[in-house]
DNA sequence: GTTGACTTTGACCAACCAGTCAACTATAGT
DNA sequence: ACTATAGTTGACTGGTTGGTCAAAGTCAAC
C-alpha cells in the first residue's frame, strides 16, 4: 500500500548520531532533516514530536546494544562470567577510544547523555531509560550470580553489586568525556575491574 | 563609585538552581532573570554570555562544596581516611535525598549534569570542569595515600583508584537521577564502600 | 552639589525553535 | 488501469532564543 522509503529509519540513524556528539537540547528537527536528506514535513510524517523520535532512537540503540553491540559481545558465555564483565568495561572503552579517534572527541555513553539531560524534564524518556538501565543492570546481576555458582565470587548482594558497576560504567565514561581522554578511562576501568576480583 | 547590588550574585544563585533542577539549554536568560527579578538588560551588563555566567556558577558552586559543602563536610581530618571517604558518599546519598524530598524529582550533580551535556560542545566549560574534577580526585587521592601510610590500604595505584572513586560517585548519581530514586543510591554507595574495604 | 562610575530599564533584533498543513507524487495491491 | 495508501514537499506559524542598545536612574567620592 503507497510508496515505501527507508526514510524513517535515516532519521532515526541521523538523530542517534547528532544527539550522541552533542546533545538533545542542541540538536533541532532541522539539522536531523537536513543530515538525513529529509524535508521537515517529512520528518512530522514520521514521528509526532521531536520527543517520539528521542524515544525511537533509544529503541534502536538499545536494540543495537542487545544484538551486535557491546552487551552482546561482552556476555557471550564463551568465557567465565567475571571475564564477561572485565571484557564489557574493556570493549566500551575501546568504543570510546574509537569514537576520540573519529570525532576528535569522546562522546560518552547514548544512554548516560540523554539520561543526565533530559531524565529530569521529561518523565516518558525518564522511564524508558530506567528500563534500559535495569535490564542492562540485570544482565549484570545474572552473571555475577553465575560467578558466585562457580565459585569466582563470594556471596554478596548480587542485585547491588550489578547496579553498582553498571553506576561505574556510567561514571567513567562521564568522566572521560569531561576530561576527552578514553586512556584515562581505561585506567579506572582497570582499577575497578581488579577491585571486582579482589573481592571474589 | 556608582550604585551597588547584589543583583549579580542573585544571577548566579538562580542560575544555578535552574541549572541543577532541569538543565542547561532548557532554561533562558529570560527565566533566569525572572527568578532573579532582574531585567535582561541588567543581565548583560554583568555578563557577556549565557556561557560566562555559566562559568560564574561553576564557580561559585565550587567554591561552596569546598567552603561548607560535601567537600568540606566529608575530608575533614577528625576521622581516619577511608571513613572520610565513606562519609563522602553517604553526605551525597544524604543531599540526593534532601532534594527528592523539596523537589520531587533527583536532581543529580551540578557539576556531571552540566559535564555530560555541554563538554561536547563548549571547550571553555569544559576544561573548568576537567580542572574541578582533576582536584575532586586530589582530595580523594591524598585521603587514599593517607590511608596507605595508616595500613587501612595495601598499596595500590593512588591516582587511578581516586579518578575510579570519583567516577563511581559520579555513576551512582547519575543512576540515582535516572531511576529518580535517591535509596538506590544509598545501596549502591554501600556496596562500592565494602569494595573499597574488602581490598584493603 | 557636581561629577563620574555603576546599575537599571524596556524596547528591540535577527535567528532559530518545534510543529502545522494542504497540495502533490509515487507506488503496491486490486 | 484504477485507486487507496503512504511518502514528499515547501511555505507557513507563533513563540522563544541569546544578545544589543540608548537612555535614565542612583549612589559614593570629591
Amino acid at each position: 500500500m503507497g510508496r515505501n522509503s527507508d526514510a524513517k529509519q535515516r532519521i532515526i540513524d541521523s538523530a542517534a548520531e547528532l544527539f550522541h556528539s552533542r546533545s538533545y537540547a542542541n540538536v533541532g528537527v532541522q539539522e536531523i532533516c537536513e543530515k538525513a536528506n529529509v524535508k521537515k514535513g517529512s520528518f512530522y510524517h514520521f514521528f509526532p514530536s521531536k520527543r517520539d523520535l528521542t524515544l525511537a532512537v533509544i529503541d534502536h540503540i538499545w536494540l543495537y546494544y542487545n544484538r551486535e553491540g557491546p552487551v552482546a559481545k561482552a556476555f557471550g558465555k564463551d568465557v567465565p562470567p567475571l571475564k564477561r564483565i572485565e571484557r564489557f568495561f574493556l570493549g566500551s572503552c575501546e568504543f570510546q577510544a574509537q569514537l576520540q579517534k573519529e570525532k576528535g572527541k569522546v562522546c560518552g555513553c547514548h544512554f548516560g547523555n540523554l539520561a543526565s539531560e533530559i531524565s529530569s524534564q521529561d518523565e516518558v524518556i525518564r522511564k524508558k531509560l530506567d528500563e534500559i538501565f535495569s535490564a542492562q543492570a540485570d544482565v549484570i546481576e545474572n552473571t555475577l550470580v553465575e560467578a558466585v555458582a562457580v565459585g569466582d565470587l563470594r556471596e554478596i548482594d548480587t542485585k547491588a553489586a550489578a547496579n553498582a558497576i553498571l553506576a561505574f560504567m556510567q561514571g567513567i565514561i562521564l568522566m572521560a568525556k569531561t576530561r576527552n581522554d578514553a586512556r584515562l578511562m581505561r585506567k579506572m576501568a582497570k582499577a575497578g575491574i581488579d577491585m571486582i576480583y579482589q573481592s571474589g
